[in-house]
DNA sequence: TTGCATCCGGTACCCGGGTACAGGGTTACC
DNA sequence: GGTAACCCTGTACCCGGGTACCGGATGCAA
């Protein structure tokens, strides 16, 4: 009889390396799983599924951290509102985010309608380079 | 008589980490500077007006390498068209992610409507959690 | 019971963009 | 010529999300 799915099985059904897998048990997205009389850990098949969420979730913008939280929290206080205002949050990230690339996007166009020709001595009439002093928050980082 | 500014000088004018004045130096953005007698940097004093275009380049999405890459090329070969190239190339990631970052907002805010209530057990109708496949491409990392 | 595939834990490394620290040498001013 | 402030090199560390390698132990089938 079968305990469980092995690590390979799981890494592979998933999609995952298995390093990965151990990462997520010590980032504590996954659960430890039970072991063989050896050792060798033997993960429950609804484990595949729970990966693949976890994957959506990175999709979705949420750090490890965020998906680790979400997943604990799920199972004890209040859930849905919780993940609800995570979300609402995320999407304010994102816009946030969206705001600034738009604005890098405009001052490039920029750059190349003036037809700039150098970072440092460009000698197009009215360059946009020296005025480039938009965005004075994170360069372009990822939301904190 | 000064021979230049140094590291502090510029550190502090340039609003950087004395640290980073030798990063970009290891990095080749920054051409080694002459020496006091002592073997203190003695730096020209554009090198502050240069840092400003390179903190510009960077919020414009361009990595440290490919920042110095420009300021090499700019110097070198024929220099406009390159610029401009690169620029429009940067435009055409920026879009992309913007794509990404849309597609995803879109996700989240139907998981927000459609009133989720967790990541592994939602119960709401047509939860829209089970079919978060979108952006197959990169999770959500910046450009190559 | 032999042999190969798989797995174990622990540790080190990768990327990008820096920052920090230790232990010493220099500069500048009084 | 003292002494504070500054600077030097070299090395290690930070973040996030993993990946790679090592030597040894297990699992399973023939």
């Amino acid at each position: 009889m079968t305990g469980g799915l092995r690590s390979g099985e799981v890494a592979e059904r998933a999609g995952l390396n298995i390093q990965t897998l151990r990462y997520y048990e010590r980032r504590g997205l996954l659960a430890a799983p039970g072991r063989s009389p050896g050792g060798h850990r033997l993960y429950p098949p609804d484990t595949v599924a729970l990966l693949g969420v976890i994957k959506a979730a990175q999709r979705l913008g949420f750090t490890l951290d965020e998906v680790a939280d979400l997943l604990h929290t799920g199972r004890r206080r209040h859930p849905g509102r919780d993940l609800r205002r995570r979300a609402q949050d995320k999407i304010a990230e994102i816009d946030a985010r969206i705001a600034d690339l738009t604005a890098i996007r405009g001052a490039l166009a920029e750059v190349v309608d003036a037809r700039c020709d150098s970072l440092t001595d460009c000698t197009c009439t009215d360059c946009p380079i020296p005025f480039l002093t938009i965005s004075t928050r994170r360069p372009a980082g990822e939301p904190a």
